[in-house]
DNA sequence: TTGTACGCGTTATCAT
DNA sequence: ATGATAACGCGTACAA
């Protein structure tokens, strides 16, 4: 495809910086104009070439995005619905997985920049120094979701893994249980969760709470075996909070393989609010993030920063949802 | 970040084209140049300008992929695979989702042709006229995955939904079941299973099968309600393919809830071997598409293709299987 | 082995 | 309201 605006130009009898104009900014020239324009590129099959405006212009329209991997569903969603709120805006989405290190988060983020995006995505994941000063560097708006931290890069739209696991400990309290478990996956989402639910269970006087983990991804197989191993050990467990929905609904399998009642012998709560949640029988308590509404508002929060306004709150609690059905 | 090949040359005291060449074919330098470039580069923390070099070779390293939708697990384990590979090899992803068809599928592909991708992938969606017209026109290879046509545009890796229904109408046949049905989501790439079933089916001499379609995405409910639905009209049913493991999760657990034993009363094959599948009580017989195969399958051929390597084999098979469990 | 000149396609800027 | 000119940063082609 090597049309150009002097293409179009020379068919619709004007000069290219016309056609620029017809095309990016039809308001500000006669309409007859750029009608003219626009036939004239629409029967010469003309597409714009970004490289070169992003060159000339400093303005990719390009954002890119850091995920620690594509498969699993647990930013999907919120990943989804930014890049529809991006392309809804007239930006496009680049996506890199930082989970596979096969090349070091560093060597990647440097790969990012060097497409000159006008803004960076991060999920959770690139926290190195080298990396920290290449964001720096770059002078982008950079901003991380889905985990709040003490120490963001610059913004920040998440939610407090440490809240989720003190409110759990609390739902669970207050439903007068009195040996709680946790059963997550082997990452640090999980483990910050973890620690906050402990302290708190400790500090309302309850038992130390045991936990048990299990490698990721998490599957529902995984469920099922460390609730037999914490039941093996501790039979007197009534409470148990799952890192993930899969996770619990294998704890709900074993739970009637065992003749556990649920929730009266034991109460479950899982962690996602996966399309299954509400489906399963006893229906599941689970904690559910918004991951949609994240994604628009961090596509919202992107454009305008993109667009030069200035991003008064940087960092952006969505908080969560304890949905209470069945299983606790 | 405006540091440029210019800057370093002046810090390194050597010109411009030496930057470039020490940077992109290091081999063709003494390593001591090279070694000074380099230097000078990691001290002024350059990195280089890919729009540029695109702009310039016309070789954007980048690579366009077009999915109905990110969220859904359907689709990921492939994507999050040619991610890799593409990564491996050098090239950055790009992702459009035509789901949302807020914008039409032909203005979506304008907007990743301006990009000036070296490649595109494409997810079963984009099949206008406009469309095709316009891929055929910018010389791009295209690569379209997942479903297996007659008529792609040019290379094709995936699997056919019309053997997959053949063969699970056999299987079940094999398994002396006489009356089939089919739970599906309301989407294409379920019709097409459906068609072929339905037709195997009567071919083997078994009363024509009966189908409930849910509206996608198809959801655990929706298979609990469509078998009972199913059920209520005629209780002779003795076999269900599910277009999804998610509604085949749904079937067990309604047909737990009716008394209907599972294999023995009802033979249960979903679609996806989603990771919980090997899990479930009793596990259930699944058709599996090996994902990750695909997209590294994927990443590979386009890479080849893009590096000007002539594909020989323009339509790749990758074929099915179907994974023996209890439920079936 | 290294350097010079130019062009990729577009848009910013200034001029008319 | 439109056009002429130059420049974005890099790599190709050729020269030294």
């Amino acid at each position: 495809l090597s049309v150009t605006v002097v293409d179009v130009a020379r068919a619709a009898g004007v000069s290219a910086m016309t056609v620029s104009r017809a095309l990016n900014k039809p308001d500000s020239l006669p309409p007859a104009t750029v009608a003219k324009v626009r036939d004239a590129a629409a029967s010469l099959g003309y597409v714009r070439n970004r490289l070169a405006a992003g060159l000339r212009s400093s303005k990719s329209h390009l954002v890119a995005a850091v995920v620690p991997t594509l498969a699993g569903p647990v930013f999907m969603d919120a990943i989804g619905a930014l890049t529809q709120g991006l392309a809804d805006r007239g930006y496009h989405l680049m996506v890199g997985q930082s989970g596979y290190s096969n090349k070091d988060g560093d060597a990647l983020l440097s790969d990012i920049i060097s497409r000159r995006p006008d803004a960076i995505v991060l999920t959770g994941a690139v926290r190195s120094p080298i990396g920290r000063q290449l964001l720096k560097a770059s002078g982008l708006p950079v901003l991380e979701i889905w985990d709040l931290y003490s120490d963001p890069v610059d913004m920040l739209i998440g939610f407090s893994h440490e809240a989720v696991g003190v409110a759990v400990a609390d739902y669970f309290a207050k439903d007068q249980r009195k040996q709680l478990c946790l059963i997550g996956a082997d990452d640090q989402r999980s483990k910050r969760r973890w620690e906050a639910f402990k302290r708190r269970a400790v500090k309302l006087g309850l038992s130390p709470p045991k936990a048990a983990f299990v490698p990721a991804p998490a599957m529902l197989g995984d469920g099922r075996k460390a609730l037999r191993t914490l039941l093996d050990e501790n039979g007197d467990i009534d409470a148990v909070f799952c890192s993930s929905d899969m996770l619990a609904n294998g704890v709900l399998i074993e739970a009637r393989a065992r003749k556990k009642k649920v929730p009266r012998d034991l109460a479950v709560i899982g962690f996602g609010d996966l399309n299954f949640a509400k489906d399963l029988d006893p229906s599941l308590t689970s904690v559910r993030v918004d991951g949609p509404r994240l994604g628009a508002l961090a596509a919202e929060t992107l454009v305008r920063s993109m667009q030069g306004e200035t991003i008064e709150t940087k960092v952006v609690d969505v908080g969560f949802e304890i949905v209470k059905r069945q299983s606790a």
